[in-house]
RNA sequence: GCGCCAGUAGCUCAGCUGGAUAGAGCAACUGCCUUCUAAGCAGUAGGUCGGGGGUUCGAGUCCCUCCUGGCGUGCCA
């Protein structure tokens, strides 16, 4: 479907020709003026640069050369604006036609493109806390928004499953319990089918590991070893670390699952492992990486640089490989199995050096083409409401699963006092208007900036939170459910100005989505759906609709707010949550 | 030191390639439920857009400078 921007744009540039101007004056917006017009058209001030006279000559002229059929409103006012409301008919006929276009009849870009959206990072056998939260969502969000306009989007983990943390649990398992068949070299029998840790267990295991590393230096040693000899394929230590890997991946896809996220690769460092010597290798033989104190690095400063920018290091001074190496790897990796046209990260803001470094070098490698958009989305910190960094209230790190348990019972009290959900769903309510109270607060920032994360407030359903949006949702169901079969009736002319300004904010929905996906940032999403939201509580409330006897009309209002239902549904599934049945 | 980002109402945030009177929500105050869910709707009050210069018909938006805060700045991820 042509954009309705466009549509308008498109006979303004012409009223611009008609009436002697030059047509790239005729770019239409969105009114910041709602009380005067719908859309306007500031050409006509710019024009009067050009064409040296007053510009309210040539708004004039152009409005002139307008079809007045189009608009109930065309208005050159002071000082050169021109001033337009669509007319009803051409309302109708728009949302006639998205109501019945797939996708609402949106553009899709992305068909036969393929994404890659990195958005997890995880180490396995360590929790996922607070800081996990973000990516997650927003990630999950902007894959969503890729999938729907065409691409083959792909959610990747990218495990934290390689480093010293392995070797780490490795040492402190031999520690407590040397007696296990995994330490004993001599070993050729079967190894036991099942782990001997469960996860709670090994979610101990790590940090008292950690912590034991910076006061036992042999300990510290030995840890090292664990992780040289994993990598180097000891048979005991493999089975081990398999063992780790299963029980901590399936602890974390149920943990993705409570956050509905969901991920189409779960491949790790582990698996971009292989791709590192010949990588390097080859690095090494062109010349690209240099020896530079004690390290291989690959220059990456360039002399338009406002900065210093330090090279991107390969292999450190001790031989092993650091994240920029594993990263570099994951690409070549990505690159031979996806053969993706772009490769998004989401991660924290504080990684942006480290990314552009990364970038420059698979760049210079020619380990992604220039026809491959590389992108870093770096997302802010969540704050706590004092403004520092969230922590809980002894000051550690707070857990995902807390969060989202704190949210849910707060939720869940509301939801029992209002007394509207039958017993046996209050689970299921409460879990859709927890995620969404959750999801919305976070989303409904810019993701580059840091946020407060103010639990009252998200769940305080009052005003711009996703629970005011679910709770929309629900009143239009509830009136559909009374309604009867509403899918196919069509869309009517607006019958009074609440539904005209909600049959507008529908229009709206094609460019929200696109400013969503162009910029990453689908704060914008929220932006429009609270916008849409508005637009049906006030038509709701000012217009009787089950209880209008004209049935033509009723079944107008009906169309209406179905559509409204529709493309609201579909936002919040963008976002990556749902409304229940009643609230 | 250098670089990046931020500073808008008491609080949390919008403000789309410069455009008309800078917008929401929360908190405060005031109305509206015998009518489709009041988790709603309507209204009042609240601002020298961090300070100062500049560019022009016009600046929250662009340029310069200063102040404040956060983050980054070669072998952690």
């Amino acid at each position: 479907m042509e954009r309705i921007l466009d549509i308008i744009t498109g006979k303004m540039q012409k009223a611009f020709s008609d009436a002697g101007y030059d047509p790239a004056f005729g770019r239409v917006t969105v009114s910041n003026r709602p009380d005067l017009c719908e859309y306007q058209c500031n050409g006509a001030l710019a024009a009067a640069k050009q064409y040296k006279c007053a510009p309210i000559q040539i708004a004039k002229a152009v409005a002139e050369q307008l079809n007045a059929k189009d608009y109930d409103l065309v208005e050159a006012v002071m000082p050169g604006f021109i001033n337009l409301k669509l007319s009803g008919l051409f309302l109708q006929s728009y949302l006639e036609q998205m109501r019945t276009a797939e996708g609402f009849g949106i553009v899709k870009p992305g068909t036969g493109k393929t994404v890659v959206v990195d958005y997890g990072g995880p180490n396995v056998a360590k929790p996922l806390h607070i800081g996990h939260l973000r990516s997650a969502i927003i990630g999950e969000s902007l894959k969503r928004l890729y999938k729907f306009f065409g691409y083959n989007a792909i959610g990747d983990i990218h495990l934290g499953d390689w480093g010293l943390q392995m070797g780490l649990i490795i040492a402190e398992l031999k520690r407590r319990q040397p007696e296990l068949p995994y330490f004993d070299p001599d070993f050729t029998g079967e190894y036991p089918a099942q782990a001997p840790f469960t996860i709670s267990e090994l979610e101990e295991i790590y940090p008292a590991a950690s912590a034991r590393k910076k006061e036992d230096e042999a300990f510290a040693e030995a840890a090292h070893t664990a992780t040289f000899e994993l990598q180097q394929g000891r048979r005991g230590y493999r089975a081990l670390w398999q063992h780790i890997m299963n029980v901590s991946v399936a602890d974390l896809k149920k943990n993705y699952e409570n956050l509905n996220v969901s991920f189409e690769s779960w491949l790790g460092e582990s698996d971009a492992d292989p791709y590192i010597p010949p990588m390097v290798a080859d690095m090494k033989a062109r010349g690209l990486a240099v020896e530079s104190e004690g390290a291989w690095v690959i220059p990456v400063a360039e002399e338009t640089d406002k900065k210093e920018v330090p090279p991107c290091i390969l292999v450190k001074s001790d031989g092993s490989a650091i994240y920029a190496t594993t990263d570099l790897a994951t690409m070549v990796q990505r690159m031979q199995d996806f053969h993706p046209d772009k490769i998004l990260y989401v991660t924290d803001k504080r990684q942006s050096l480290h990314f552009e470094q990364v970038f420059r070098a698979a760049r210079k490698a020619g380990i992604v083409p220039e026809s491959t958009v590389l992108e870093h989305l770096g997302f802010g910190t969540m704050n706590g409401k004092d403004g520092k960094p969230f922590k809980t209230r002894d000051g550690g790190v707070m857990r995902l699963e807390q969060l989202v348990q704190d949210m849910t019972d707060f939720v869940r009290g509301k939801v029992v006092e209002n007394q509207i959900v039958a017993a046996e769903e209050v689970e299921d309510t409460t879990r859709k208007i927890a995620m969404a109270a959750l999801k919305y607060g976070d989303l409904s920032n810019q993701p580059t900036k840091d946020y407060i994360f103010d639990l009252d407030r998200f769940a305080a359903f009052e005003g711009n939170t996703g629970p005011y949006i679910l709770y929309t949702i629900v009143r239009i169901k509830s009136i559909l459910s009374r309604f009867g079969s509403w899918e196919s009736l069509p869309i009517q002319a607006p019958a009074n100005p609440y539904a005209k300004d909600l049959m507008l904010s529908i229009t709206k929905f094609a460019p929200a989505l696109e400013s969503a996906l162009a910029s990453s940032s689908p704060n914008l999403i929220c932006a429009y759906i609270y916008d849409l939201a508005g637009c049906v509580n006030k038509f709701y409330h000012e217009t009787r609709i089950l209880g209008e006897e004209d049935e033509e009309k009723k079944n107008g209002y009906i169309a209406l707010i179905g559509l409204a239902k529709r493309v609201l549904e579909q936002c919040i599934d963008l976002l990556g949550f749902s409304a229940p049945e009643k609230m």
